[in-house]
DNA sequence: AGGGTCACTTCAGTTTCTGAATTGACTAAC
DNA sequence: GTTAGTCAATTCAGAAACTGAAGTGACCCT
C-alpha cells in the first residue's frame, strides 16, 4: 500500500498520520508552536528544502491545518498561521518533545513549557477525562467499534 | 538538510521525529498498541511492504523502542514487543487519534479507550503537571534554554 | 543601476519506497 | 515422503519522493 492510501482508511490514526505524520510536517509544526510564521523561518530553522516546504505548506493549507495570510501588499508577502485545527496538534508535538527529552536528550531540555495561567514550568501529562488520573499505555484498553473490528478481522483473513 | 540529520540536532523534537516521526513507524506503533506483535500482523493491518517493515523494525529495535523475541524455537519465529521506551510513545499515538477523531472522522470513533482503573471510556487529555488543569496551545509559552536559543539565533543570521 | 529580500519554482541527480517474487526453516496433510 | 502451507524475512526493478543548487518575479533601499 502506498503512503497516500492511509488517508482513505477508516482508522483515524491512519488519516491523521497521512496528513501530518511525516518528518518535515512535524518540524514545521514545531516551528509554528515556537512562533515561526514565514517561509524563511521554516527553511532556516527546520532545514527543509524550499521545494519540500512549499509542497507541505500547500498540503497543510488545503487540508485546513494552517492558513496563508498576506502580511504585506507591495510586495505581496505571505505568512502562515495555524487554524483551530492546527492548534489542536499541540499535544501531539508536546508529547513527542517530552518523549525526546526523556529518552533522547543529553542534558536539560532545550525548551521548557510555561503554563501561562498558573505561571509554572510544566511537564504536560495525559490524564483520564473521567477520573483525572494520569494515564499510560498499561492503563488503557482499546475497544474496537463493531464495523471497524469487522474490517480488521477481514484483513486478518485474506492473505 | 537530509531527514537523517534531524537526529543530530539539539532539539529533542527533531531527534524524536527522526526516530519515530514517519508514516509507517506510526502505523507500526498503532498496531502494537492494539496488540499486534508479529511481522505478519503488521504487514496486513498497516499495509506496509515487507521490505519497509523489516527495515523499520530493525531501526526501532536498534534504538531500543521495541525488542525482538523468539516465541518459538523450531522453527525459530520472532515477535516484537515494546520496551519501556516504546510504551511511553502511547501518548503520542493517542494524541493523534484524538485529533483524527475530531477533525478527520466521519462518524463515531473506530476505537474507544477504556481506562482500566476507573472503568470508563475516556478521552485522555493533556493537563498541567503543576496545577492539573487541561492545557492547550494558547496556555503554553515555550521558553528556550540559553545554549539552544543561541543556536537558533545563529541559524537566523547565516543565510 | 546595482544589490538585497522574500516566497517561491524548476530541474537533474540521489534516495527511498512499492509490489511482486523468492528463500529457508520448518510443520501438517495426504 | 512428496506436496502444500506458515512465517519472517530478502532481493530487485521500476516508481515516487527528496535534495541542493540555481533561477524567477515583485518589489525596496542606496
Amino acid at each position: 500500500m502506498a503512503r497516500a492510501d492511509l488517508a482513505r482508511q477508516t482508522c483515524t490514526i491512519a488519516r491523521a498520520v497521512s496528513l501530518v505524520g511525516d518528518e518535515w510536517t512535524f518540524m514545521i509544526l514545531r516551528e509554528m508552536f515556537l512562533g515561526g510564521r514565514r517561509f524563511d523561518d521554516f527553511q532556516r530553522q527546520t532545514g527543509a528544502s524550499a521545494a519540500l516546504l512549499s509542497q507541505r505548506l500547500k498540503k497543510l493549507e488545503a487540508e485546513g491545518v494552517i492558513r496563508k495570510e498576506a502580511y504585506s501588499e507591495r510586495p505581496v508577502r505571505f505568512e502562515y498561521r495555524m487554524t483551530a485545527m492546527g492548534r489542536e496538534l499541540w499535544p501531539a508535538v508536546i508529547t513527542l518533545k517530552q518523549w525526546g527529552d526523556k529518552w533522547l536528550g543529553d542534558g536539560p531540555a532545550p525548551v521548557e513549557i510555561v503554563h501561562k495561567s498558573c505561571g509554572h514550568v510544566t511537564e504536560p501529562q495525559m490524564t483520564c477525562s473521567e477520573c483525572g488520573e494520569p494515564m499510560a499505555a498499561h492503563d488503557a484498553e482499546p475497544r474496537l467499534s463493531e464495523p471497524f473490528d469487522t474490517e480488521r478481522q477481514a484483513m486478518r483473513k485474506n492473505s
